[in-house]
This record gives C-alpha cells, sequence and structure tokens, in this order.
RNA sequence: GCGCCCGUAGCUCAACGGAUAGAGCAACGGCCUUCUAAGCCGUGGGUUGCAGGUUCGAGUCCUGCCGGGCGCGCCA
C-alpha cells in the first residue's frame, strides 16, 4: 500500500505533534499545493494556526516540529519552515512515482473510498411535476443531482435516487382541461383556449393519441380524470426517456399524494402537541417565529387543506423513518424561502437535521440570438432539455452543467453551446482519455507485451514531466474526498483538467513508444495506463463517456 | 422593506483563509516525414464592484454602500 502524499504527510505531522505533546482539537491539519514551486510540493499551515494555543511564534513551534519529524530520506527531499511559519515539503520522485503501483492495482476502484460504508444516503432531485417536457433549467437540476449520487456512491454510501411529484394539485387540473380543451378542437369544436392554460405542442399531440384512441366518445366527458391520467403518463415517459438519455435513473418515484391520508395529519398533531400550531382565522399556523423564523407560517388553510410545506415536512420525515443517513435535497434558487420552515419543523420534532443538505443552485439563463429567453413551461416559450440534448450531445451537456460551482449563475448562450462543439471543454478530457488508448494500441500493434505493463521498472521515470504527471494521478481519492465534502462536482472537473494538461504535455516532450529503449517503453506505457485509469474514473463519476477513439 | 446568491482578464468561469489571483474562448506569434495538432510552446490582457474592519496573512470572513439574479401567499 503506498498511500497519497496527503495521508503519509499526515501522518508524520500527528506524530512529530503527538511526540510534543500538542493537541489538534479541532483544528483542521491540511496541506496546500503551494503555486510557486520554490515552496514545495505540499505546505501546511498548522504552525500559525496552532500558535496562540500553544503561546509562541509559529516559526518556533514549526521549527519544533520538524526537528521531531521522523524523515526518510528516501522519500521525503526536503523540508523547510518558511515565510511567516508554513512547512514546506518536498517529497521524492520515487514516492510519487511508486503511486503508479497502487493505481494501476486498484484499477477502475482507485479513488473509490470508505468514508459512507454501512451509510445509506438519499439524493432527491428533478423532482419536476408531469405537466410538462423536462426544460434546460431541469437539465442542471438533474445533472448535479445525479453527479452528487455517484460522489456518495464512491465514497462508499448506498445510494437512493429519488423523484419526488405532485399529480393530484390545481395545475394537474389545468393540464387536464388543456388536454380536453384540444381535443374538442380537434372535433372540430370552436373553442376560447384560455391564456392561463398550457401552451405547449405537446398538449395537442396528447389530445390527437386521445382522440386515436377514443373516437369522439370523450366529447361529453366531463371527470378530467381520463385526461388527466393520459397526460400523465404520456408525460412521465417523456420525462424518464430525456433522463436516460443523460444516463440518468432512478430508483424512487415518490409521490405526494402517499402523505395525505395520514402522514401530514400526524406532523401537524405532533407540533400540536409540542405547542407549536395556534389557530387564527380558521386556519392552523406553525409558529416559525418561535424558532427563529421571520413569521409563522399556514400549515392547513381555512377551507382545511394542507399547504405545500406540510406534506414537505411529512416527506422529510419519511426519509428519515427510512433510515438513511444523509438527506440531500437539490433545488433551485427559486425554492430558498421554502426549506428554513421545513427544517426548524423537523428540528422542533426532535430529528437531526444535521443530516439533511439542502443544495441550492442557481438559475440557468437562457440567451438565444443574443436575447435572455424567460422559460416558462405554461407559456411553453422554454428550450427543452431534449432539444438542447439533439443539438450537443449528452456528454457536452452535462459537462456544461458541472462545469460551474452551484452558487454560479449558469448564462447558457445556445448558439455558443452549437457552434463550440467542436472545440468544447469536454473534449479536452475525452481527447486525452483517447490518445491514451491509441498510444496503447500502437504499443499493441507494434508487438509489445501490453498485459506486462505492471511489472515495469517504474523508477526509470525521472523526467520532470513524467513526475509531475505522476504526483497528480496520485492525488486522485484526495480530490474525490474533496468533491464529497463540498459536493462540488467541479472540483473533479478541475483536477481532470490539471491531469490532461500534465498528460498532454508530457506526450508532447517524451515519446512512449521506443523499441530502442524497451525497459523505459513499459515505464511509460504504466505512466499512460495509469493516467488512463484516473480519468476515465473521473469521467465516471461525472457520467461523461470515456472514448478510445476520437 | 426583508432574506439568499452573485459581482474576478474583452467574454464564460476557476481559485480547503495562504506565499507572485489562474484556465478556456477571443487576439497575436511559433510547432505536425516519428505513438491522435480535438494537441503543445509563447505574447498581450487585472486597483478581484466601492469603502472600512477582523489577522501573521483577505478574491475568500464581518459591516455599510452600488449593481444584477431569485424569493418573501390560506399558490406549488
Amino acid at each position: 500500500m503506498f498511500p497519497s502524499a496527503r495521508e503519509y504527510l499526515r501522518e508524520k505531522l500527528k506524530t512529530a505533534l503527538d511526540k510534543l505533546g500538542i493537541q489538534l482539537d479541532g483544528i483542521d491539519l491540511t496541506f496546500d499545493k503551494p503555486k510557486n514551486e520554490q515552496f514545495g510540493d505540499f505546505a501546511t499551515n498548522i504552525a500559525m494556526l496552532i500558535a496562540k494555543k500553544v503561546g509562541k511564534a509559529p516559526r518556533e513551534i514549526a521549527g519544533e516540529i520538524v526537528a521531531n519529524l521522523d524523515i526518510e530520506p528516501e522519500l521525503i527531499e526536503k523540508v523547510e519552515v518558511a515565510g511567516p511559519g508554513f512547512i514546506n515539503f518536498k517529497l521524492t520522485p520515487k514516492f510519487y512515482i511508486r503511486r503508479i503501483y497502487e493505481i494501476l492495482n486498484q484499477g477502475e476502484n482507485f479513488g473509490r473510498l470508505t468514508i459512507g460504508k454501512g451509510k445509506k444516503a438519499n439524493v432527491e432531485f428533478v423532482s419536476a411535476n408531469p405537466t410538462g417536457p423536462l426544460t434546460v433549467g431541469h437539465g442542471r437540476n438533474a445533472v448535479l443531482g445525479d453527479t452528487i449520487a455517484n460522489i456518495l456512491e464512491w465514497v462508499g454510501y448506498d445510494v437512493t435516487r429519488e423523484y419526488y411529484f405532485n399529480n393530484a394539485g390545481r395545475q394537474m387540473k389545468i393540464l387536464a382541461d388543456s388536454i380536453r380543451l384540444r381535443y374538442l378542437e380537434l372535433l372540430g369544436e370552436k373553442i376560447d383556449y384560455p391564456e392561463e392554460y398550457y401552451q405547449g405542442e405537446y398538449i395537442k399531440d396528447i389530445a390527437k393519441m386521445l382522440l386515436e384512441e377514443y373516437g369522439d366518445s370523450l366529447k361529453n366527458e366531463s371527470d378530467l380524470r381520463i385526461f388527466k391520467e393520459k397526460g400523465e403518463s404520456v408525460i412521465f415517459d417523456d420525462i424518464k426517456k430525456t433522463l436516460e438519455r443523460l444516463g440518468i435513473k432512478f430508483d424512487v418515484f415518490y409521490n405526494e399524494d402517499w402523505l395525505y391520508e395520514k402522514k401530514i395529519w400526524d406532523v401537524v398533531s405532533e407540533l400540536e402537541k409540542l405547542g407549536y400550531v395556534y389557530e387564527k382565522d380558521g386556519a392552523k399556523w406553525f409558529m416559525a417565529t418561535k424558532l427563529g423564523g421571520e413569521q409563522d407560517k399556514v400549515l392547513v388553510k381555512s377551507t382545511g387543506e394542507p399547504t405545500y410545506r406540510l406534506p414537505d415536512i411529512a416527506y422529510h420525515i419519511e426519509k428519515f423513518k427510512r433510515g438513511f443517513d444523509l438527506i440531500i435535497d437539490v433545488f433551485g434558487a427559486d425554492h430558498i424561502a421554502e426549506y428554513p420552515d421545513v427544517l426548524r419543523a423537523l428540528d422542533a420534532l426532535g430529528y437531526d437535521i444535521s443530516k439533511v443538505k439542502v443544495l441550492i443552485y442557481q438559475f440557468v439563463t437562457i440567451v438565444k440570438d443574443g436575447e435572455v429567453v424567460k422559460m416558462s413551461t405554461r407559456k411553453a416559450n422554454y428550450i427543452t432539455l431534449d432539444e438542447l440534448i439533439d443539438e450537443v450531445t449528452p456528454d457536452v451537456v452535462r459537462f456544461f452543467f458541472l462545469n460551474r460551482s452551484r452558487d454560479a449563475h449558469l448564462n447558457f448562450d445556445l448558439n455558443l453551446a452549437k457552434k463550440q462543439s467542436e472545440e468544447n471543454p469536454v473534449y479536452y478530457l475525452q481527447y486525452a482519455h483517447a490518445r491514451i488508448a491509441s498510444i496503447l494500441r500502437f504499443a499493441k500493434d507494434s508487438g509489445i507485451k501490453v498485459e506486462k505493463i505492471d511489472s515495469a521498472n517504474i523508477e526509470l521515470l525521472r523526467e520532470k514531466e513524467e513526475v509531475d504527471l505522476a504526483k497528480l494521478l496520485g492525488e486522485f481519492p484526495d480530490v474525490v474526498e474533496v468533491a464529497y465534502l463540498s459536493l462540488e462536482p467541479l472540483k473533479i472537473i478541475n483536477y481532470l483538467n490539471e491531469v490532461a494538461e500534465a498528460f498532454h504535455r508530457f506526450y508532447h516532450r517524451h515519446r512512449v513508444v521506443n523499441s530502442s529503449d524497451m525497459d523505459l517503453t513499459f515505464a511509460r506505457l504504466s505512466l499512460c495506463l495509469a493516467t488512463k485509469i484516473v480519468i476515465a474514473n473521473g469521467l465516471k463519476i461525472l457520467g461523461i463517456s470515456r472514448p478510445e477513439k476520437m
């Protein structure tokens, strides 16, 4: 077992701190990669962080720590105290190079961690009601949620991907009636189609299907049920197909309706018991102000119907009861005001809300022909996710949505996205992968026994570009951990870009397959293979394909 | 009016509180008789919206202002 540099250095430092009798309690022992190479490969600021506690100058403590370090000269090239009290480490090429063994041995499992082993996570995302096709806006949610689920799987969680929907509300009634009116139109009736009804073409398509199936027998049908059911099933099938094109598959579709019979009323009575509910104007109010909220909120309307937040609370209780250790909700910025009240209620009811992580991502703005397109499902002036996938590719769509932090608005210039498809950054990563595949093919075709790569003498890798690349590759598990801690897939993209860059540079300067030096050829092939493994594993997490040829 | 997010190169965006703020695109100049040029090397481009504060150190944290987005319902 060859640990990553951070793991290795952490152990060394902990031992040194122990010898000095210094407790960390809560202070993070972390390692930065200095931008400037003169400061070594890794630096820690621990001496500065503990200075106050210990009551000594940072540089002095740093010196003491270094003096107590067990330095293996084979693996650690240099340690020094610098600047205000950084401890800088430079490890030997051997340290980095031997990690290639680790990568080759672990293969497609390299980067998998055990942080979440034995724990269950639930990721709820998309959760669009079946009133129309998914839009580009839903796309960001879908790709983000799915990739976060992938990350959780990589760190060991047993993950459930869940889609929460409502097929009973007012919007569904409007959908049903929209279909009914379009159906009557098809029968030649003159209809005054309300402006607030769904305007999309797909409504007419569904009406057509009903016409083909039932002829004119629904002409006088006043019960909306048949229109609603047809609409729901057609639209849901469509949504599922779209998601599948992006490689997204849900484990559970949870119907909000399942909560209405009993579970939401249990919530009301529990909250009443705890004294967080009062009646006013015939409605039941939740005392959010008593729990730090800005204003109290209605739980049950004077009509006796629940407001949306009541099933939201009941739904989260269900997730707790189903035994999840980590509950993730992926919401758009328009839901920002919703969740604090839900969390307050859960907290009041005694649930551990630190298990709930609400991830809010900022909106997608669509710019088409230089103009911002205002999106509205009802008005049908949206661009569907399907159209987007048609215009570019699933890989580009996924990459585009992931290549921004959650908090950044996503400015999606449609014209540019199409135009860019030949020079999109996603190809930079895929190209590196394909290039390596090509080298391996070439080696094989040249009669080299590629399967013997494992026994290569990798100590022959001494060039700067080789060591730099190996150094990066070894960090992959650390990057997966960071992506998990921040729940930001972007961290993986940024890292893969560095890997691809380091590989291209290595490739450009050094010949891999060279019949006059087979030992070096094998060593370099092993480096190539390790690179391919890391890029492939990273792309797998992102849900992006790994072409052998481009 | 209140809450949340954003403001970084011409454009789109990065940067666990760390040392000289980085990529891609766009602009300009080089590199293919050898394993994929969807690549590599180089040049130009910045008061990180403004003003204070916290500390060894701030693009990052705090306060106030300016600008943009999203919310603030007995709608979901």
